[in-house]
DNA sequence: CTCGATCCCTGGACGC
DNA sequence: TGCGTCCAGGGATCGA
């Protein structure tokens, strides 16, 4: 699951392993994650990678111009341009030897000038590739937030505060912060003691600005550790993350919280798994159950035992308008 | 504006 | 051994 420490791990090995390479050949697999396929087997060959740049959880590839085709001038031919590459779920890319036969589920080859060729590998095919110039790149970037690391303190607060959505569907949510994901806002939360239903409108300005160190503390941490690997996350040189060994809440249900040994709980919150110590991390008033999870569900029905349907209406009611 | 639901997709875990 | 079901989850989209 790469966020932005995994994909900041990736992109410093590609860095590493195919800066100023040129691509010679591109072969494609499954292409219904491409934005448009015909694109990469048109306008990547012959092109050199420039640079490899992060934004949020993509990586851009900068390409150098394409050579100036006779009686175009240059205008439309030799654009900038970057391959924009998301990893989804299970995305990995990585160069490997020509002669290896590709692993399972490749579904894009670029042949580069030194013989090897980088891979793109997705079993679930969440992620994307787009080849975008310069325009429509930043047009699609405009959609993101800032960037979690580079965001100032009172910036983050503000965009926070002002939202009256839970506080995990706004780490999540990448307009308002670009890069952050499931595992890096529970890890965040835990730290700085604020529970995932929290309204973002709700905190403090105390909490707001822990939050803001915490999260960024961790994320610099788990950068440094090389991402967090849990079931398939692999580095470009195919290597595992190790910041997992240092989960605090995703991933510990029914383990004793580091703080106060309670046992981590797991509740859905915006849609997703979260974590949480139901001790450190008060739940906020008129949250008061949170989803079970559709397994415990499923064995409660087997067991023949009724759960108390709880209202809806009161579960979301909640919070007075009115905020601003 | 914010919410949940649904879809996309595959592999792995688990129950029977 | 095998089958069915659930689950992981980032993101788009839709209706409430």
């Amino acid at each position: 699951m790469p966020e932005l420490p995994e994909v900041e791990t990736v992109a410093r090995g590609l860095r590493q392993a195919i800066l100023g390479r040129r691509i010679l050949s591109v072969t494609l697999g499954k292409t219904d994650f491409i934005d448009d396929p015909a694109a990469l087997e048109q306008h990547l060959p012959g092109r050199r990678i420039e640079a490899v740049e992060r934004y949020g959880k993509f990586m851009l590839l900068r390409l150098s111009e394409a050579a100036a085709t006779n009686g175009n001038d240059g205008e439309d031919a030799a654009k900038q341009a970057s391959l924009l590459v998301h990893l989804g779920m299970t995305g990995q890319i990585t160069p490997s030897p020509a002669e290896k036969p590709p692993e399972k589920h490749t579904h894009v080859c670029m042949l580069l000038d030194d013989g090897r060729e980088l891979r793109y590998t997705d079993a679930r095919r969440f992620g994307r590739i787009a080849y975008l110039t310069e325009a429509p790149l930043a047009e699609e970037l405009t959609r993101f937030g800032a960037d979690p690391l580079e965001v100032s303190k009172e910036e983050f607060v503000n965009r926070i505060r002002e939202r009256r959505a839970r506080i995990k569907a706004l780490l999540l949510d990448q307009g308002v912060l670009r890069g952050v994901g499931n595992i890096y806002a529970d890890e965040s939360l835990w730290r700085a003691k604020i529970h995932p239903a929290q309204l973002g409108a709700k905190l403090s300005g105390k909490q707001a600005e822990t939050l803001w160190r915490a999260l960024q503390d961790i994320l610099r941490k788990a950068i440094a550790m090389r991402g967090s690997s849990i079931s398939d996350f692999l580095d470009a040189e195919g290597e595992p993350g190790e910041y997992q060994r240092r989960h605090r809440a995703y991933g510990r249900e029914g383990k004793g919280c580091q703080r106060c040994k309670a046992a981590i709980r797991r509740g859905i919150v915006a849609g997703r798994s979260s974590y949480f110590c139901p001790q450190c991390q008060p739940s906020p008033r008129g949250f008061a159950a949170l989803r079970l999870p559709q397994r415990v569900v499923a064995m409660l029905a087997r067991a023949n035992v009724r759960v108390k349907k709880v209202d809806e209406r009161r579960l979301h009611k909640p919070i007075k308008a009115g905020g601003r």
